[in-house]
This record gives C-alpha cells, sequence and structure tokens, in this order.
RNA sequence: GUGGCCAUGGUGUAAUGGCAGCACAAGGGCUUGUGGAGCCCUUUGAGGGAGUUCGAGUCUCCUUGGCCACC
C-alpha cells in the first residue's frame, strides 16, 4: 500500500509538496511520471531513465496484456524485476485505448481539441474497430486484428500480474467530440466499473509484502455537473488515490478550470493524478490547480520526433540550421548530453536516422522536464509557487 | 571528328502544341493515460539565342553542356 503525506501546502495556490510512500521507494511530489508502455522507456535503459532522476513510471495494461501477455511479466517476478527498475510503478488500466483505438482513432482527435468540432458523437454510437458494452469493451488487436475483451475484472487481474504499486480503475476515457448525453451514459458505466474494480481487487496479493493500491478515475468530459458528479461518486469509494482522466476540451483556459472543479471534491488526505497531461506550459498550471502527480508522453514522443527542451525554449533537430549550431544543447542543463555533446552532432544523428539521437533527446528531456518541475517543489517549499 | 540521345525547382522526374505536375529536399505548423509515426501549409523551375504559331517545355535552326556509339 501506499502511504501519501502532505509536507506542505502553498497558501498562493493549491498546490502542496508531497511524499508517496510506496512499497519500492518514496515519489517526491509534484512529479512527473513518464511513459514506459511496453515495459520500457523508449530509447533508454533502466538504468539510464533512473539517471534522468525519474520517481516513477506508468506502463500500459492493455498493451503488455496484447505483448508479451500479463503471465510472462508475472513469471519474471512482476514488471520491477522484468524491466529491473527498483522505483515505483502505475499501470494505467486500459481505459484509454477504449478511446485511442476508439473514437480518437476514428476522427484523429486526441483529448484536447484546437477548434471547435463540427459533429458531435451521440448516445448509443460505436466506434468502427471496438464495442462498449455495458460490461467491458472489445477491441480489435492492433497487432493481428484478433478480438480482444477488457472489463474492470480483467483489467484489474492483469494488472495484479503486472505488479506495478498504483493501478488504475478501468474505465472510457471519452472524447472532446462526444456530446453532453454520450458523456453521460459512459459516466454511469465507468463509476459501475470502477466499483467493480475495487470488488474484485485482491486485498493484498500472496508472495508480496502487501497490496497494490487503487486510484479511481474521475471522468465527466467538460460538463461540470458530470465532473463534480464523478468527482463527488469516486471519491466516496475508498480508493487509495484519484486519476483525473477524460478530454480537456478546446481551449486550454477549460482544462484548468476543469481540474479544478473536480479537485475541489476530491478528499484532500489523498494523492492525485491527471492522465495524459504534461507539456511544460501545463505542468506549472496543473500544479498550481492541485495534482500531485502526472504522467505525459510529450517529453519522450516528442524527442523521438527530434525536438529538444531546453532552457531557451524547443529545438527541432529535423532542422538543417542545428548542424551548424556549435553550442551545448541546453547551457544550464547538466545532464550527460549537454556536458558531451553539442547540437551539431546531435543534429547530424537525427538526421541520419541514427538511434543514438533519439536516446539523447529523450534522456535530455526527461531530465529536464524533472529539473524544471525539482525547482516547482523548491519554490513550493518556499512559499513562492 | 561523325552520328545518335538528352537538357524542366536544390535533387530525381512527368505532362496530344493549350493553366508546368509529382516525389524527395528546404522552410513553417500540428502532436498531451506512446505513434521510432503521421498530417497540414509554404518557397523554389524550362542551359543560352533566333524562328514557326493565336499559343512552344513540346516543332525548326544556331549555340552551349552532358551521355552513348563509331572512326
Amino acid at each position: 500500500m501506499i502511504e501519501f503525506k502532505i509536507l506542505k501546502k502553498s497558501k498562493i495556490s493549491q498546490a502542496r509538496l508531497g511524499l508517496l510512500k510506496t512499497e519500492n521507494g518514496i515519489v517526491e511530489t509534484p512529479c512527473l511520471a513518464p511513459v514506459a508502455t511496453q515495459a520500457v522507456v523508449k530509447t533508454l535503459t533502466s538504468e539510464e531513465v533512473e539517471q534522468t532522476k525519474t520517481q516513477i513510471l506508468i506502463s500500459n495494461t492493455f498493451h503488455l496484456h496484447l505483448k508479451p501477455g500479463e503471465e510472462i511479466v508475472k513469471s519474471a517476478g512482476g514488471l520491477h524485476r522484468f524491466m529491473n527498475w527498483p522505483k515505483p510503478i502505475m499501470t494505467d488500466s486500459g481505459g484509454f485505448q477504449v478511446f485511442s483505438l476508439g473514437f480518437g482513432r476514428d476522427f484523429g482527435t486526441g483529448k484536447i481539441l484546437r477548434k471547435k468540432p463540427d459533429f458531435l458523437i451521440k448516445k448509443g454510437q460505436q466506434p468502427k474497430l471496438l464495442k462498449i458494452t455495458e460490461d467491458g469493451v472489445f477491441f480489435t488487436s492492433p497487432l493481428n486484428g484478433q478480438e480482444i475483451f477488457l472489463g474492470p475484472e480483467e483489467s484489474i487481474k492483469i494488472q495484479e500480474s503486472l505488479g506495478a504499486d498504483i493501478i488504475f480503475t478501468f474505465d472510457e476515457c471519452t472524447s472532446p467530440i462526444a456530446d453532453y448525453e454520450y458523456t453521460k451514459k459512459s459516466l454511469q458505466r465507468t463509476h459501475r466499473w470502477a466499483k467493480i474494480c475495487l470488488k474484485s481487487k485482491k486485498s493484498s496479493l500472496a508472495g508480496r509484502r502487501g497490496s497494490q493500491s487503487l486510484f479511481g478515475i474521475v471522468q465527466g468530459g467538460k460538463f461540470k455537473d458530470l465532473r463534480i458528479e464523478s468527482a463527488k461518486f469516486i471519491s466516496s469509494l475508498p480508493f487509495d488515490g484519484f486519476g483525473i482522466g477524460g478530454e480537456f476540451g478546446d481551449d486550454k483556459k477549460i482544462m484548468v478550470k476543469m481540474i479544478d472543479w473536480v479537485i475541489k471534491e476530491l478528499p484532500e488526505e489523498k494523492p492525485r493524478h491527471l492522465l495524459g497531461i504534461g507539456r511544460l506550459e501545463d505542468i506549472v498550471k496543473i500544479i498550481k490547480a492541485g495534482v500531485d502527480t502526472f504522467d505525459c508522453i510529450v517529453p519522450t514522443r516528442y524527442a523521438r520526433h527530434g525536438v529538444a527542451f531546453t532552457s531557451e525554449g524547443k529545438f527541432d533537430f529535423a532542422k538543417m540550421k542545428l548542424l551548424k549550431d556549435k553550442n551545448q544543447l541546453d547551457k544550464k542543463c547538466s545532464c550527460f548530453v549537454c556536458r558531451n555533446y553539442r547540437r551539431n552532432y546531435i543534429a547530424h544523428l537525427f538526421r541520419a536516422g541514427e538511434i543514438t539521437a533519439l536516446k539523447f533527446l529523450t534522456f535530455h528531456n526527461l531530465y529536464f522536464f524533472n529539473a524544471e518541475i525539482a525547482k516547482i517543489r523548491e519554490k513550493i517549499k518556499k512559499g513562492k509557487f
């Protein structure tokens, strides 16, 4: 089980400084959980991930269920041993894949829209490649087209086999183009699933010192009454912490407002994880809104697409001009990439399609994000955030 | 030296004598519970000269350059 201790609450925002104690170590919050979908932070070894000062990872139930299968991970001694990562791990439940392989894929939208939609997903509508039922979701495997069923019991069972410190309820992440009625219906289903997840979770796992912690996920889309209803309902159940999931509207200002609606309803003493949000500019806002942990693919995926985040802003290493830039990646960063390599070399490697470029950028971005968040923790400690 | 073929954005290539198109490159934008992927936008062109024609990348001639074959 986890233990969450709040060290300090900001007087000028909702931010809080905390310690999330797990059986695999302590996480200083606020904190980013880099994404290790397939039990790896792409391009890095677990030892390298540790060197980026990453405290906790998030892995994925759906993807590990498909490949290699949870039994393989379980027989390897669980995720920690399997991937040689001795620190805390979370697993996402597969609920996001209900969206990303469903309506997200169908309509090419993410969780946040850039413009107002010209049509809406209505109640009863089904995605092309999967079928959402009251009991769970029939997926079409992206690997071989095979049908795969995942419901709340299945997700929990898989997550128990994977053995992360923190697991999440199986939910449906709704689309930003879903209408009120669709979102409401989905929310009721997600709530029922949350109860089933709680019930089907074993209180302690054989052969382990204690049990995993289960976080319930708040949904409700962009609709204030649904978000509040969801936060009240989910926090009325004996979860160890809370995830805030789903879509975040079509405007960034709405996102923070939505997080505010939810957090007001959540018990103060339990940790709050914001699912899938974490651009640099967002991190500041969500921590101020009272989020303790969050996961995001931005530092790692952008790295693989050639983008470095630095104290001077973003650099796109696909661009030719960086071939002539002899500066170190980020003068103010003390990661091994910034200490040892220059922009022209990284640009050359990236443009030549060399995998080391992806490793350099992934390592740096994680180190940089973690350092930025450490600065925020320091500011909270000093009462300046 | 003779004959043949060729010459179109930065590169590689299309287009009956009728709005010069495509790919890559370059520049810009997008990417939020993973997608080493993809998408959108933009810039850039007829080796040089003369002629035929309502109209020439396209036909004729000269010229320049390249490739091939033959002496």
